[in-house]
DNA sequence: CTCGTAAATAAGAATGATTCCTATTCACTC
DNA sequence: GAGTGAATAGGAATCATTCTTATTTACGAG
């Protein structure tokens, strides 16, 4: 990326580089909480800010409030989430299948246009079993 | 329902009625400009109380939150969502099949326990293209 | 170099959905 | 008709998120 090389753009590859880098499917605070120690005068607006903008451009995705807060993907590519409703982690399920082909059946129902699929389950994880 | 006859469940009872008799998927403002017409004495606490203690009970499930709204829906049988990231309406797609089968491996993969599979498509609705 | 400009940001105020708290109402029993 | 406990109204409190304003930064033109 030789555009965003200034010191301009730092804080902003910084939060990209953070939810890219990472599994646990975060939440604006837990990046904040990450990067606060290397970046002391990063502000939380910043984050949220940053993040809506990633979501917007597709660079990472939303999957929806967990616990009451919002919670991100680094990865796009279509994948199977398991939310625990007792601790609220997020974990991917890699070795499922997404339902890729139901993309197309949907949008001919609906007479719309689908941009995202998202299968989740919820339930407990065996942690909190 | 014989138990749930007096005046003391008639504010409960007319919520679960409310949310199991539409298929707008409501939030709970919704349900509350719905019934306060009928109920002047209703309070908007209320509402989310039982919203709550249905969603427990299992009663209704939740769809998770559009637009910053948490939204319901008082069909607990599985099925498909659309949500139209415009105007934030929710749609069933009933004629489609909801993945029932995959539950098993889900929990099989994470070890934990399942309560709930929801798959969502996200998008643009007709209107609003 | 030094303006001017526009993007990015920090800090904190404002917003708004949801939850919590307290006093009140209601149904029921004795 | 007093006691008990569940359900509620009303409003205050909470807290994640968004908005506002002033400041900083990069960078090109003069």
């Amino acid at each position: 990326m030789e555009v965003n090389r200034t010191k301009h753009f730092r804080k902003r590859d910084a939060i990209l580089s953070c939810i890219k880098g990472t599994q646990v499917h975060p939440s604006a605070d837990w990046v904040y909480a990450q990067l606060k120690p290397q970046i002391p005068d990063l502000s939380i607006g910043t984050v949220y800010r940053n993040l809506a903008l990633f979501k917007e451009q597709g660079d990472i995705i939303s999957l929806g409030t967990v616990q009451g807060v919002e919670r991100f993907d680094g990865n796009t590519e279509p994948h199977v989430h398991f939310i625990c409703t007792t601790c609220g982690r997020v974990d991917d399920l890699p070795k499922m299948e997404a339902p890729q082909v139901l993309c197309s059946e949907a949008a001919c129902q609906t007479g719309g246009q689908i941009e995202c699929c998202q299968l989740t389950f919820t339930g407990r994880c065996s942690q909190c079993l």
